[in-house]
DNA sequence: TCTTGACTCTTACCTTACGTCATAGCCTAC
DNA sequence: GTAGGCTATGACGTAAGGTAAGAGTCAAGA
């Protein structure tokens, strides 16, 4: 016959130490041997015992209903386990509208999350911002999905602190044009770094993105608003800029 | 503004007073105000608040979880939800495992009741049983299934009388039998007086169902077991005794 | 105006099913 | 023979309130 010791019956059965001592104190499940030290010890009556026992507690019964139920006669465990059924029943029918409600949730909060995206571009005319998203989609769809993804992760305060810091950062640029600034200049250039570590936090990934930073002076050349708008030309004084971090920058 | 008192806001989320009291003093729902004598008011935001807090309940969070996540800024929030719908999901699952467990349950115990079910006629020879069933399942299909389910909702221990006392009753009746007692007699009335009340609980349907113990009667007669046997007419004394206890009770 | 009944407050112990020490004895293997 | 792993009991901790006690408050009817 074997016998199993706390420990053993615990692993076997896949509950803790603790728990058999409990079950024992309150008279669920007793050894059916104490050694002359103690020590308690179990048997395969026992083990089948405690396999009944987790079959109720898996149906939330509480641990006096399992004693009862499992002391009890067959006619009342019958009604008992076809009432848990009609609870189980109930149970997965509101899981089921659960998970439809966090769906909605999830979508609501999404939408939230890609308006605040979008104020991100708010530095240009908001009708920009679709454009040139879309326009870099097309350019590098998984540096934008990457960068979309950092965003999700990121909590409400640090999309903030970046939001804004990007947002100065961007319009010192513009003053700075708006004044004549050569763009190769120690200031612009000091500036044009901060920028591309900002652009680097944005699409999350670290390392060397100098390619695609020189695509987005591009980007910067071939729009409209920047080019053609009065004042400095800003698209070309942007372009010019990165161009001239980007060759200035250590292999 | 409309203004809540602890009792309505309880009322108005289903939940009591004393959660509102508990919410208060962990922090996590506070009234707008409180009055010179120290009474909770709450506003409409305490109430939005209050069912944002129950629905992650819902989602089986905890109430210092709750309070990081309505605190915690979307992009957060996303990602424990995101999490907890897969949580839902394989909650799902066992629910589904569980529910046809408890059915195998429910049909291995239903067949050990159906066993003690057939000991019950142990009075007569054990194939008897299933042809007497059949028999009467074939005239009275209805009450037959009605009888099942009564005796399926009833307690072991009701069960346990309930066979012997009528296991006890049917001998006698087979003694009287067998010592050529006249079926009409007090003796024997008063037997089949009994035997027709076990009867009755057996069906579960208290009222009048003289006809089909009358019917009953015929049984016994019809069973080549109790007609033909050696000794006195067992069927025969049981449908006369029958008889004249049904037509002898007052309309 | 007084009283009654419904409501409110705080304080504080009770509950379930264990978790988590703390302290101490036991057993086995090198 | 001693270290490392097992065992025991006892006692306190936990989450989310339930329940009860004692006392103050409010609105309405007699």
């Amino acid at each position: 016959m074997t016998k199993y010791t706390v420990k053993k019956l615990a692993k076997a059965a896949g509950v803790s130490v603790r728990t058999l001592h409990h079950y024992d104190r309150i008279g669920l499940l007793k050894p059916s041997i104490r050694t002359a030290v103690g020590y308690r010890l179990y048997g395969e009556n026992e083990l089948l015992r405690l396999q009944q026992i987790l079959f109720y507690k898996e149906l939330d019964f509480g641990l006096k209903e399992i004693a009862a139920l499992i002391n009890r006669p067959d006619f009342d465990r019958i009604r008992a386990l076809e009432s848990q059924k009609q609870l189980l029943k109930a149970r997965r029918k509101r899981i089921d509208r659960l998970m439809s409600t966090l769906d909605k949730t999830i979508l609501h909060i999404k939408g939230k999350i890609k308006m605040n995206y979008e104020e991100l571009y708010e530095g240009l005319p908001k009708e920009q911002a679709a454009a040139w998203r879309k326009e870099a989609l097309e350019k590098w769809p998984d540096q934008v999905k990457q960068s979309e993804k950092v965003l999700i992760g990121m909590s409400m305060e640090e999309f903030e602190v970046l939001k804004s810091g990007f947002k100065e950062n961007f319009e010192t640029l513009a003053s700075l044009c708006g004044h004549g600034a050569d763009p190769a200049s120690e200031r612009v250039q000091q500036e044009i770094d901060r920028h591309y570590h900002y652009i680097l936090r944005f699409w999350g990934k670290p390392g060397n993105q100098v390619e695609a930073y020189k695509g987005l002076g591009e980007l910067y050349l071939a729009d409209p608003r920047y080019t053609g708008t009065g004042g400095a030309p800003f698209g070309l004084f942007m372009k010019q800029a990165i161009d001239h971090y980007v060759t200035s920058l250590p292999a």
